[in-house]
DNA sequence: GCCAACGTTGGC
DNA sequence: GCCAACGTTGGC
């Protein structure tokens, strides 16, 4: 079982609106960077688990976890010229861009804030705290995802 | 709103 | 293949 980091913008999609999606579950389309997609189609796995981090927020914060559901397949929304992430560089036939599906796990009782995370000891080597680390999807060691759910009080 | 850090594009 | 220009991300 491997273990990610899935960024997202409150503003665009909150861990709030994925519990109140149906089976609390979702598909994670959108995602238009080479490197995330690559994760996504290749490597993320049904069962795997995830942080899920509020970018762009007040705090940026680890708001939660969630599961792998679905593994990768084709983005329907790079292939919709009505929506905001069609490429027309992708086709039905030769997919660009990929997503999986994830369902929730829990909403922490207090959000893990960067400021915080910065002064965790264990989670010094986070791709997320990195300087200048933009990457929407994130592979996390098991060594950090274990010491994220403690800091959360997660048992 | 600022701006550093990145990724992508396209001329050459 | 280089690299300047440009667009985006995301903390602050």
């Amino acid at each position: 079982m491997k273990y990610w980091l899935l960024k997202t913008e409150p503003e665009s999609f909150s861990i709030q609106e994925l519990q109140n999606s149906p089976n609390k579950t979702t598909c994670w389309s959108g995602v238009r960077n080479y490197q995330a997609r690559n994760f996504l189609r290749d490597e993320m796995k049904t069962g795997d688990r995830v942080l899920f981090y509020h970018s762009n927020a007040n705090p940026p914060a680890i708001v939660g976890t969630a599961r792998v559901v679905k593994e990768g397949y084709p983005d329907g929304t790079a292939l919709d010229e009505h929506d905001h992430h069609w490429d027309p560089k992708s086709t039905a036939e030769n997919p660009i861009w990929y997503m999986v599906d994830i369902q929730l796990d829990r909403i922490f009782a207090q959000p893990l804030g960067l400021d915080h995370l910065r002064t965790v000891a264990a989670l010094q080597k986070m791709e997320l705290l990195r300087k200048g680390s933009r990457l929407s999807v994130q592979p996390v060691s098991a060594a950090e995802f274990k010491e994220v759910l403690k800091q959360a009080g997660v048992k």
